[in-house]
DNA sequence: ACGTTTGCGCTTTAGC
DNA sequence: GCTAAAGCGCAAACGT
């Protein structure tokens, strides 16, 4: 086999690869999506909710990069 | 337990469980990142990997959506 | 004139523009769903209307993927 | 000619029509990035311009809402 | 490392 | 009122 024939195996096995995972995060996101419409039909806002969830992250996000500084600060002043 | 603190329960459980879907979807995004860069440092150019895959997915799209549209003559012409 | 004062007439000048395309676009949307209106009120299935033009629209992204892969492998393998 | 035949043209007609205009706001789009690229250039900030823009166009709904709400008590109170 | 550009996800809106 | 599609904003990825 030449070595472009080799070459476009790898280069097919690593798209299929990518392909195959792009393929299961679709199915997360449906799976989301199922989550908020079975709320919905248990009687909640899902438009409160996508802002509840929204609002969480965000602090989750800012609670990481509080937590980054102080490990900067801890490094900066030698405290492991 | 009072009814809103039912509700409150419920309301929480539906938001964890979305949370740890979001989770899991950015872990696969990670991976497809990773496969990229496995890919980019096998020697491949992952620009032109990003285009083939982008391709075959609109071509996924237009097949699909070809099917559909001819499902829609079919209702409209009455021919089952 | 301050400078703040010119800066904030630049900046009120650029929203001006900005907010009078916007217009315009809705305009154009607006006719859109007349002519939408018009077809339905000539007898034609509007769904089916819709599902031509998405599938029109959707070969012709595709032809212009497969010429842009074409471009990057030429770029790719030193092709000119 | 058969009626087929006639319809088809017809909607032909329609669908070319519709594909015009996508196309005309297509270009208004194009125009408004255009208009940030600029302001970009210029030294402002986007995101805020964008903020700016979506503000007063919330605004001027509310605005308009007002409108309608006192026109809806001038025709109760038969003030013309 | 920064700035630009493109892709992706979310929000909102329109149609049924 | 609900479902689906289009438009918008954001963020990651590429090139400089």
């Amino acid at each position: 086999m030449s070595e472009g024939a080799v070459a476009a195996d790898q280069l097919r096995l690593f798209i299929e690869r990518i392909e195959r995972l792009e393929e299961e995060k679709k199915g997360i996101a449906d799976d989301v999506k199922d989550v908020y419409a079975e709320a919905k039909s248990t009687g909640f806002d899902t438009k409160t909710m996508r802002a509840i969830v929204r609002l969480r992250k965000l602090e989750a996000h800012t609670r990481q990069e509080m937590d980054a500084l102080l490990e900067t600060y801890r490094t900066a002043l030698g405290l492991a």
